[in-house]
DNA sequence: AAAAATATTGCATGTATTTGCGGTGTTTTT
DNA sequence: AAAAACACCGCAAATACATGCAATATTTTT
């Protein structure tokens, strides 16, 4: 590979992403940690990105990086990433929309080689800007206010699908209740989802706990995995250890 | 082997591959790396390829993606505008994505009561904007370029499917040739567009006429409206106007 | 057609670049 | 405070480059 390509797909990177990981950039372009550093000083020397410890962030980033200041913003970006470690090379990962979830595909590791499907076509353009990440977009009616496809035609696929893993985002998260929602259509599109893969994780910010919906979704014994951006030993999960549930 | 006839592979590698290592193609012209490095030299030096360490890049590389601007943007805002007065209340309306496509979305009158099917999430999300206008959204393969879906699965969606009107972008339309495009599943998706619709416009900014690419989507005889930047009596569309085809 | 002039090519030489690695210092995380 | 992750330095091997020169090929002139 030559050296002026390097640079040219960490500028792609950089731009699509405004932001790079080095070690992100070894397991994608297959060479040293020094060369790596060397490139971005070069680039960094040219102008052309900020080089910052760990790896490198876009010039125009700047202004904008500090409006991580909207609501719950910085639980939900800790939510993603620890949500990204559950997921490995090779799975196939089935995904709702939501803040959450699209949060999580900003946050996913440059090198991630897996399948995503998601109902959600926000978090299907975020995740076509991975290279080794493979998306299929699930279609039907389009729902405006939470911009996800829905409706009969979306389970009739989903009944088709067998992911290893499931992301989803909810309203609403009680210990002895489970996961609830108001919505009939959502409801019955979350059913599906989880039924559709071997284990469920729920992305949940804590203040989301404790209530209770009209409809129910799923008991904590359909759940996997609940991700909050509380520690594994918070008080407040207290109520939801004792299942069959890990706590991230 | 001639000089000039090397230059002539060089350069036909570098418009195939946009790069070119300088070991290649001492194998493949059977000369030595010097005679090589001269060839690099001498046709850097006449501006047609960016000599690097190794070898060669190709002049427009460089450029692919760097380009975070929308092109012609009047142009597109132009034709929106006019492609918007084709669509009636209580139309189907089946779009695919492009740039083109999107600026239409953002056009469209507010009261507009309608039914629109996109293969394009952007579309779909601009789509949602709109009280009145119901969207359902085809999914599949997740194409990472065009942002589109793709693939077999939304073939066979769109069979399902009668459209009223169908709105596509192209790359190249021409008096004879009609419209032509140079990805096979591009050019598959586009004809099945075609063959679910009553009728198809084309949205098409003027310097994409006169063009034929490598395979053939539909000729002017499947097309109901060319719609463009042009004023419909300019000189340009005389070629286009004995077809059986309105020109907006 | 032969000779001269010119251009092209390959090789040898020395130089410059690129890259990964080990060792060491620094920053960040736990 | 310890551990882990990251950054920096210098070194050595591999690779790529520039240059002069001789051998060969091509064109021009005679």
């Amino acid at each position: 590979m030559l050296k002026k390509e390097r640079h040219n797909i960490i500028m792609r990177q950089i731009n699509l992403h405004n932001r790079v990981l080095s070690s992100d950039l070894v397991e994608l372009l297959n060479v040293s940690e020094d060369t790596i550093r060397r490139d971005l000083q070069e680039l960094a020397d040219d102008n052309l990105l900020n080089k910052v410890h760990g790896g490198a962030l876009s010039k125009s980033y700047q202004s904008t990086f500090d409006d991580s200041k909207v609501y719950a913003k910085d639980a939900k970006i800790s939510i993603a990433k620890k949500t990204a470690s559950l997921i490995k090379d090779g799975m196939v990962v089935l995904t709702g929309g939501g803040t959450t979830v699209i949060e999580l595909a900003k946050q996913l590791p440059q090198h991630l080689h897996a399948t995503f499907i998601t109902i959600s076509p926000l978090v299907a353009v975020e995740l076509a800007k991975y290279e080794k990440i493979e998306v299929i977009l699930i279609g039907g009616l389009f729902a405006k206010n939470s911009q996800i496809s829905y409706g009969g035609h979306v389970i009739s696929q989903l009944a088709d699908i067998r992911a290893d893993l499931c992301l989803m985002g909810t309203s609403a998260l009680h210990p002895t209740d489970g996961v609830t929602d108001t919505d009939w259509e959502i409801n019955q599109l979350k059913k599906a989802m989880i039924a559709s893969s071997k284990k469920t994780a729920i992305l949940c910010i804590s203040e989301k706990l404790g209530i209770t919906l009209r409809l129910k979704v799923a008991g904590l014994e359909n759940i996997s995995y609940l991700v909050t951006e509380l520690d594994a030993d918070d008080q407040m999960l207290k109520a939801y250890q004792a299942k069959d549930l890990q706590i991230i």
